[in-house]
DNA sequence: CTGTTAGCGCGTTCAG
DNA sequence: CTGAACGCGCTAACAG
């Protein structure tokens, strides 16, 4: 049985008031008298009234909920941030909408001249592959609040916030870790040579190595793509080039999966003669055998931030451009641990 | 610089005709002169005018837009769910959002008597831990499509349609596929058996030795809760008593990988001693050496049905009261295939 | 402290 | 084929 919807009209004819009167009273507007105020909560109360959002939405403009674009077909990280999105927004009291950007460009043509004006949004939050920022800036333009999410750029001073994390020093760190464990010919795989993602683990790397002072080597390092595959491929050529290394540092945890697996099919056996660290943590990492360190990725925080964000910048709060959330190594068995100096 | 937004007022003041016509023409209405209609396209599309969706809304009840609701803590699974959902909805031109049950009961009687009733929903998808139905059948009562997602709960004839798998196959199946492989003392690590999904799946197991004329044997079957530990507390048990097994199914992957993770350090060897299989196909199986054999869940394929089914219903069509999406067999390296008979 | 009036943008009668 | 008038439910001037 489908009864009608109580509206504050109802609640206002019981009370014998106006709407206005009991719309202000709801909203906890002053003016109202004390006693009115109650009578009407305790009407609205009894008739079960629900405020429609779309009503208040058409009339203030401003509806407590946010888009979050996603690429759908990548990536098992983006749980995490989904995860740190939805927490913090569900506690804000905000809405979430999903909008897939699978379809790819014409998707995102899509979200921001269609579907964002068309939705009630206060705002959005981009979860993109690096390079698909083609139309989003339009937002930006039009006073839309619009937050980054990457973990892959860090960069400031763009069209809109963003937020990202410590490549740079997540990289130094693991390489600095191997170095405390006494390995002193570090291989890295390195991720795609064009994407700041991988420039920058590779300046971390380097960065560990000098602080330590340890000669850089070229032939120790192998470009990957990110792909597992390549992570394979990197394993063999540097196996075949003869080079002696004691430890690798893959850009990645699906090359640094694949690596552990070229090690162990070519007898080279992890931590003894290889320590391997990757970098992502994504879940697999714990349970291979030796189980993998890695450095980990703050990417539920991240997700968390960005909604914080988006919602301050909502709400007309003054926001920071750039956050930056730390990495942190986590320390499995791939390394031989244990032996850890300080 | 913000404009203030285009509306169908507009392109009719543009047109020289009432909104009302071009409310019909853009929205092939019949009863509109084909040059008028022309007309107001072009000047639609000129102006840049986008609907209101809100505006829409209010006044025929109708978003095209569907509630998700998810335990957002919990399982990765999850996530194949939503880009199922998220993928045919987007193709069907529905929007999801989003809710999350993390803070448990509160949340769903939220989402049920406050959000819903409040919010422009269509209708709406439950991932649901088992017992957490406790209002939503409310929604049901008013009216409001409902489908259940739940790879734990094979039931039909509930409060609503839902969407499950093949639990009792899937197990028979892993089951049979070790037997064909010439194993006979297949031990077993069950779920909780308060919940039907272990049952069930404890259930495929016996039914494909009887199948094949294995006795069922009693000390070949540890109880498990699913949780990781619990899989290596089944190993170990099953260690310490001494029984012989040359396999082990266990009723789910976290507790496959543990049993993987006990047996290796215990010496046993996978596959040669001991053939594993998994439930579940989570990620991680992939990548462990040797990479685990399990049953895949069809998850992306359960919320693409649980999508289709919704929107079915919320158009008004007929639906099935129960969808039923069959387990596959992954078979990898953890029961030394190479050597099927078939 | 409260009521009157107006309108957010749209679809839908009911007349022509 | 087209227009006039109305209302979905709510908030925001502006009066009193």
């Amino acid at each position: 049985m489908i009864r009608r919807r109580v509206t504050i009209d109802d609640i206002a004819r019981q009370a014998g008031v106006t709407k206005t009167t009991v719309s202000r009273a709801l909203n906890d507007r002053p003016d109202v008298n004390p006693e009115t105020r109650a009578r009407i909560a305790e009407i609205a109360n009894r008739l079960g009234y629900v405020p429609s959002a779309t009503a208040k939405v058409l009339r203030t403009g401003r509806s407590r909920s946010l888009g979050l674009a996603w690429p759908s077909f990548t990536w098992p990280g983006i749980l995490s941030i989904l995860r740190g999105v939805s927490d913090v927004l569900d506690e804000l009291g905000y809405q979430v909408m999903l909008f897939p950007l699978g379809r790819g460009e014409e998707a995102e043509r899509d979200l921001v001249f269609r579907v964002m004006p068309s939705l009630p949004m206060d705002g959005l939050i981009l979860i993109l592959p690096p390079g698909m920022l083609r139309y989003v800036g339009e937002l930006a333009n039009r006073g839309v609040p619009v937050v980054l999410i990457d973990d892959r750029i860090e960069h400031r001073d763009r069209d809109f916030p963003s937020v990202g994390t410590t490549n740079v020093m997540g990289a130094r760190e693991a390489t600095d870790h191997l170095l405390r464990l006494g390995r002193r010919r570090i291989a890295m795989i390195t991720g795609p040579m064009d994407q700041d993602v991988s420039r920058n683990r590779l300046c971390g790397y380097r960065q560990a190595l000098e602080e330590a002072g340890v000669p850089y080597c070229d032939e120790l390092v192998v470009h990957g793509n990110f792909e597992s595959h390549s992570g394979r491929a990197a394993v063999q050529s540097l196996l075949e080039s003869g080079v002696r290394f004691d430890a690798l540092f893959a850009s990645n945890d699906p090359m640094a999966l694949a690596a552990l697996r070229a090690l162990h099919a070519a007898g080279v056996r992890v931590p003894d003669h290889v320590a391997l660290v990757g970098f992502d943590d994504v879940e697999a990492t714990a349970f291979t055998i030796p189980a993998l360190t890695t450095v980990h990725q703050p990417l539920y925080e991240m997700g968390a931030a960005a909604a914080r964000t988006v919602v301050a910048a909502a709400e007309g709060r003054q926001i920071e451009r750039h956050i930056e959330i730390p990495t942190r190594l986590v320390v499995r068995e791939s390394c031989g641990a244990a032996t850890v100096p300080d």
